[in-house]
DNA sequence: ATTTAATAATTAGGGTACTAATCATTATAG
DNA sequence: CTATAATGATTAGTACCCTAATTATTAAAT
């Protein structure tokens, strides 16, 4: 008697590739986020401004929403509360009226100090047990998963 | 002259395995998301409800809430959309009257099929220019970043 | 030069998922 | 046996972030 292939296949959802990148996503976002919001009461992803002022003061928002990858209108409403609080300053470009450059505060000039050693400290906890070879070869990997996954949505999108 | 170590570290976002897992995240999610709500008009995370069940017909809600990684409440109301489009059915369970199992009905069991072979097809598509063993290195370091990442939150709650 | 297209920021509105608090049922302790 | 605690589901309320459409400014095209 011959066993026959079945077409019914299974899924394994905790190791499956996709549930895993999620639930670290989430893992470190709540880990890194609870961490912040404790230190200085930044709830949400406004640190991450912050984080991206430590690198070039006086962005353009399109480039910010890119840089920690949200959606324009998400960051309007971010800049907005962070300005509230005087963490930020919106300022016009004088080259081209459309953009407006985010700067740093003299309030926040500190806490963005605070923010670095906290994400460098978190960074150094969640890699320590990884050898460097191994890091590597996981941002290669998500890095080719990224592209292909957003070449699938666009060949999807293309569809109509 | 000495050349001297400065204290000022700086990030780089672009390159950093937070983000890279951040953004490989919501690039998957995105895409697999929209193929499934292409083909069967399931909006949100509601598929992976369905996904569950095709492993486990008749799952508790905290299990299947563990499983697919939400919070209680965020799947009471995923599982009351689905019942009213009748793709799943409460039952309270006769040993534990406190569960409710829930079970895949007539109408959602076709749509069960094609989202596996959607997932499975995904799947693959962002595997196939990964070797086996770089997927496995990936997949043992996700891993026990999620764990280190977890530690450290509850460590962190510890201290109130 | 004037119209048209493209780009940046914004507004409006909706969906999703979270925390904290509540209700029902079961388990545990004295 | 009764009181208390623990567990599962739910409700209420909120925060966040998305898409689609609008406004302002600049670039491109005829």
């Amino acid at each position: 008697m011959v066993s026959r292939e079945t077409t019914v296949r299974k899924l394994d959802i905790e190791n499956s590739i996709g549930m895993i990148i999620r639930t670290a996503s989430k893992s470190l976002e709540k880990a890194l986020g609870e961490k912040l919001k404790k230190e200085l009461s930044l709830s949400g992803s406004k640190w991450k401004v912050l984080a991206a002022l430590s690198i070039q003061d006086g962005i353009s928002q399109t480039h910010l929403a890119e840089l920690i990858f949200v959606e324009g209108p998400t960051l309007v409403s971010m800049i907005d509360k962070l300005e509230q609080m005087e963490l930020v300053k919106r300022k016009p470009d004088p080259e081209d009226r459309r953009n407006n450059l985010i700067y740093m505060t003299k309030k926040s000039e500190n806490m963005i100090n605070v923010i670095v050693e906290c994400i460098l400290e978190f960074r150094k906890k969640i890699t320590s047990n990884i050898s460097e070879r191994d890091l590597e070869t996981t941002k290669e990997v998500l890095r080719k998963m990224t592209m292909d996954a957003d070449d699938y949505y666009s060949h999807m999108k293309k569809l109509n």
